[in-house]
RNA sequence: UGGGGCGUCGUCCAACGGAAGGACACCGGGCUUUGAAUCCGGUAAUGAUGGUUCGAUUCCAUCCGCCCCAGCCA
């Protein structure tokens, strides 16, 4: 069975945490618990994704559970407002925390008590070094620290100390509490790390109870274990830390401090996600933002859920993405074209077809009657009986799609030519006879005669056409707008620009095209935001959930169609 | 120059001492009232050098390359 038929199956491909939780399932590990932590300081981006399908994954497949916890620990960095979009994303991607909902700011009282554990058992201290000289006495990556002259104090001085910083009686960054573990060791996060600072910030959840805060070492491990997850999954840039996750837990344990779980948590690191012609960092997603390059989290052009959500990216599209790129520790760059793969392969199986001409040129039927229509019943999925049928009114004007014709056909191009015959889609067989052109020399209109004997676009001649072409009545259509999207960034890897320039650098200033002049059929001016359709030969586009306004329907294209012809053309 | 990690087709992921496989991309062909979909076929990789072994992507050694760590960010 190759990893395609597995993934329809619906059986995860295994990778190497899988490896690691059956080796600990043998050794007697029950449950599985993991979680999803993320901090509260931006939406949620398909690297995101990754994660989620991850560890909601993981825990669905062993039976066991996955929690979404907020690492809510900086609240000068973080906003309760993107608490909500993160729940949003996550359930619109298919997942459900049920009531394992928690934050990292719940265990603020508990990390307190333990902090006081580590003082008293002389593990941790007080320090009174200003920031800099923290930094200055850490060493650097080949030569030792030195330790804090404060690094000695007495227990019952740093308790004292440490309840006085609590009660806000010393300035912000006047004093942290460190632990006391080894200025020589070659892990960095090892030198006496700070387990607290002195912030006077409100927090989003706890006020202003708090002017310390702990730091994310501090915290994670802890509410970790505090919560019985069994399993810590996180990315690579946190392998160093595990040293200090591991500390912590080991050091309270011999302490016999009282938590939710008997079982340590083990701290796991995969390779991040990233994507070729686009950036993952939330920096600079939100430089993005405030630069005005986009229109906000949401942009189409975003890779945040939002924004594919609403460029029209379903949830089963992105869960599969996320399956077939693999997890491992290898730090790799997917390509883009495997997100649209899997895009067009679940809307090519979901989207009712329709008819919408981007860029209208006009035909006249010149030996169909001006009175005279034609109703035309079509399927609106051919891989899909289900999906029904609908109507198609014909006239005597219509319009095509500019690019389908052409004055001076290279060989390869077998479309709509003077003199030539093409199918208009379950319609008629038409021939061109005339381009009318402008005093400008551009062609305006072209004169065509139907012919009779193909009602539905059969010939009853056994004529053969080499090209069906998509087409709407003039009439009988309705005006709309599209945009046709580009990635973000021209290079694959953005970050790949000269010295001297940032990433704005690689920039691709032709990321939208907006087209307002649009030509649907009639059968789609009732459309829904968020609905998707396959424009016929173009490609699948959702309809904005944002733009749209009463008679008038905005397009977001998803992805185009595989085309043959462009492929063909480029070569040339 | 310390430490922690990672090197397999163009890209992503497998192979766990026994014929290097799949997916995407690409190329060629069949079918087609979407140049789509679908079907068939093809190109293409173990960073290097030694060693152990009947046999090495896998074990060992050395080398090379890339990523991460010196926030009171996460």
């Amino acid at each position: 069975m190759n990893s395609d038929e597995l993934i329809l199956k619906n059986e995860p491909k295994r990778n190497f945490i899988h490896e690691i939780i059956d080796r600990d399932k043998e050794a007697g590990a029950s449950a599985v618990v993991t979680r999803f932590p993320p901090e509260p300081n931006g939406y949620l981006h398909i690297g995101h994704a990754k994660s989620i399908c991850l560890n909601f994954g993981l825990a669905k497949e062993y039976s066991g559970r996955c929690h979404l916890r907020f690492d809510d620990t900086n609240p000068s960095k973080e906003n309760t407002k993107y608490i909500e979009s993160i729940k949003e994303d996550i359930k619109w991607l298919g997942f459900d925390w049920s009531e394992h909902l928690y934050f990292a700011s719940n265990y603020f009282d508990k990390l307190y008590e333990w902090a006081k554990a580590l003082i008293r058992a002389g593990k941790a201290y007080v320090c009174d070094l200003p920031p800099e000289e923290v930094s200055k006495t850490r060493g650097t990556l080949t030569e030792p620290g030195t330790e804090s002259p404060y690094r000695n104090r007495s227990i019952d001085e740093n308790l004292d100390l440490f309840e006085r910083m609590k009660s806000g009686e010393f300035p912000d960054g006047s004093k942290t509490l460190r632990a006391k573990i080894d200025m020589k060791s070659s892990f960095m996060v090892l030198r006496d790390p700070v387990m607290y600072r002195i912030l006077r910030v409100t927090h989003h959840r706890t006020g202003d109870k708090w002017c310390i805060y702990p730091t994310y070492d501090w915290t994670h491990g802890q509410s970790d274990w505090n919560e019985g997850i069994t399993h810590s999954i996180c990315t690579l840039e946190f392998e160093n830390n595990r040293a200090l996750y591991d500390w912590f837990l080991r050091t309270l344990e011999s302490l016999g401090v009282e938590t939710g779980s008997k079982r340590l948590p083990k701290q796991i690191e995969f390779a991040r996600l990233n994507l070729t012609h686009t950036v993952m960092s939330k920096r600079w997603l939100l430089e993005l933002v405030e630069r005005g390059v986009v229109d906000g989290w949401d942009d189409p052009r975003m890779p945040t859920l939002a924004g594919l959500r609403r460029r029209g990216f379903t949830p089963e599209s992105i869960r599969d993405f996320c399956e077939r790129i693999g997890v491992a520790k290898t730090n790799s760059i997917v390509e883009l074209a495997l997100l649209e793969h899997c895009a067009r392969q679940d809307l090519n199986r979901r989207a009712e077809r329709r008819m919408a001409v981007l860029k209208p040129l006009k035909i006249t039927l010149t030996n169909y009657p001006e009175d005279k229509i034609d109703k035309f019943e079509v399927k609106n999925n051919p891989d899909d009986e289900s999906a029904g049928t609908r109507n198609l009114i014909f006239s005597r004007e219509i319009f095509i799609e500019e690019d389908d014709f052409r004055e001076n056909p290279p060989k390869h191009f077998f479309r709509l030519m003077p003199g030539g015959e093409v199918r208009l889609k379950d319609a008629y067989i038409i021939k061109c006879n005339e381009a009318v052109k402008d005093s400008s020399g551009k062609i305006v209109e072209l004169l065509c005669t139907v012919d009779p004997d193909s009602r539905g676009g059969q010939s009853a001649s056994g004529k053969k056409v080499k090209s069906t072409l998509h087409w709407v009545s003039a009439k009988y259509s309705e005006s709309a707008e599209a945009r046709l999207y580009n990635p973000l960034f021209l290079t694959p890897n953005p970050y790949d620009f000269p010295k001297g320039q940032d990433l704005l650098f690689n920039l691709n200033s032709d990321s939208m095209e907006i087209l307002k002049d649009c030509r649907i059929e009639k059968e789609l001016a009732s459309a829904k935001p968020g609905e998707s359709y396959q424009f016929m030969r173009l490609g699948y586009f959702c309809v904005d959930s944002r733009n749209c306004v009463p008679g008038h329907l905005v397009f977001n294209q998803t992805v185009t169609l595989k085309d043959d012809l462009a492929r063909v053309e480029k070569k040339k």
